[in-house]
DNA sequence: GCCAATATGTACTAAGCGGTAAGTAACCCT
DNA sequence: AGGGTTACTTACCGCTTAGTACATATTGGC
C-alpha cells in the first residue's frame, strides 16, 4: 500500500506560492476585517482566481483561520518570545514594547487582527469571532500562569494577583491596538508601555 | 410665508416611537458593527419596514451615525460625566471605573460600539469608522485638555505628561471595550481599574 | 504517446445586499 | 365631506455575495 502521498507531485503544479498568496490575504483580513473582506477583495490582492483559492484553502472561513495562524507566527511572535524572559517584568516589559513596535508598523496594516478581525461581526462570522476570542482569552492565561511561575521563582511578590496582572496587561495590550488603529505612533505607543510598567509590582 | 414646519402634525402620524427604534437600531449595530449589520436586521429589530426606516433615518450610514449620538448621549454619558470631576485623580477613577461598570453591563451588548462598531471594515463603511476613529480621538483631546487645567490648577504635579497620561488612560479604557468582549465581568474590570490608577500621578 | 492527476480560467448559480417606485391608508384643516 | 399631506405595505430594482460546474491546460509515470 504505503498512498501517503506526501509529495502530490503529480500533476499540473501550481501556478502560485501557497505562503506569498496567504500573506496577501491575511493583510486584507487585516485592514477590512472579516465581515468588510468579499473573495473578490482577496482573490485581486492573492492574485488568483476564486477556484484556486478553494481548491488551496478550502474555504473564506478557513483561509481566514490559516492567515491568524501565519499572524501568530510571524508579526504577532513578539508574544510568545516575551514569554521566555527570564523575570516577570521582563516579560510584561519585552511584550509592551514589542507591541508598540509592532502594532503601529507601517509595513503592514496598524493594530492587531486577533483584536480587529470579528470583533462584532455578523452571524455568518461568528466562527472566526470565537476562534479570535479564544486566542485572546489563552494569550492571557499563558501570562498568567507565567506569572504564577514568578510568583514561585521570587521575582513578583508572594502577594502578587497573576490574574489580574495578566488582564491588565492584556487589556493595555489589547487598547494598543485600538490606538494604532487611531493613528498612535510607535514612539507614543512606548510611553503608554512605560506608564503601565510603572503600576508594575516587582522584587528585583 | 413663515414655512417653519416644525411640527409636521400633519398627514398620517408615525406609527413608531422613532427614538425607541433607534435605540434597537444601536443594538443591532452594537453587536454586529456595521459591516456586519444587514438592513433586514435592523428593519426586523426595529419592528419597521425599509421604506419607513429610510423615510425616519436617511439610510444606513445616516442611521448609524445617529445611534452612535444616542449611544454617546446615554450609555457613555459616564465619559463626560467625568471629565467635571474637580481633580485629575478623580477625573481617571471616576472614568475608568464607570467604564468597567458599563462596559460589562449586561443590559445591553458588551463592549463599547465608538470601539467595534467599525474598527477594520469595507470601503464601504469607511465614512463610519473615520467618524469612529475621531470620537475616539476627540474623547483623548477632551481628556488632555482636562489634565492640563488639572495642572494649572495643582492637582496634578507640573512635571506630569497630560498627552501620555490621555493616552494611557485611553488605552485601558480602549482595551476595556475589547476585555468585555472577551467575557470579563464589570468586577474584574474593576481590578484593571484599580491597577491603572497605581500608575497615575496625584499631588493630593 | 498516452493516461492519470492536478491546476487553471470562464461562466454560472441562488441568495442576499442596499435602496426605491407606486399604490394605499390615516391623519389635519378648511 | 373633500383636499393636502404624510406614513405604511408590497413588490421590485440592479448589483454583489459566497461558492461551483465544466472544459481546458500542464505536469509525471509508464
Amino acid at each position: 500500500m504505503s498512498v501517503v502521498s506526501c509529495t502530490p507531485s503529480m500533476g499540473r503544479p501550481r501556478a502560485f506560492d501557497v505562503d506569498t498568496a496567504l500573506e496577501k490575504a491575511l493583510d486584507v483580513f487585516w485592514r477590512k476585517g472579516y465581515d468588510g473582506t468579499s473573495l473578490s477583495d482577496l482573490t485581486e490582492a492573492m492574485g488568483i482566481n476564486k477556484p484556486s483559492l478553494y481548491a488551496a484553502f478550502g474555504n473564506k472561513e478557513q483561509l481566514f483561520l490559516k492567515a491568524i495562524e501565519l499572524y501568530e507566527s510571524r508579526p504577532c511572535a513578539f508574544f510568545l518570545q516575551a514569554l521566555e524572559k527570564p523575570t516577570a517584568y521582563q516579560v510584561a516589559e519585552h511584550m509592551l514594547y514589542g507591541a508598540a513596535m509592532n502594532m503601529a508598523d507601517q509595513a503592514h496594516p496598524q493594530g492587531c487582527v486577533v483584536v480587529q478581525g470579528a470583533l462584532s461581526c455578523s452571524e455568518a462570522a461568528a466562527t472566526v469571532k470565537e476562534a479570535l476570542l479564544n486566542r485572546r482569552v489563552e494569550g492571557e492565561q499563558k501570562l498568567r500562569a507565567r506569572f504564577e511561575q514568578a510568583k514561585l521563582d521570587g521575582d513578583l511578590p508572594a502577594t502578587a494577583d497573576a490574574e489580574t496582572l495578566a488582564r491588565y496587561l492584556g487589556t493595555v495590550l489589547q487598547g494598543m491596538a485600538i490606538q494604532a488603529n487611531n493613528g498612535a505612533t510607535s514612539e507614543q505607543l512606548r510611553q503608554v508601555a512605560a506608564m503601565t510598567l510603572q503600576a508594575f509590582p516587582r522584587n528585583n
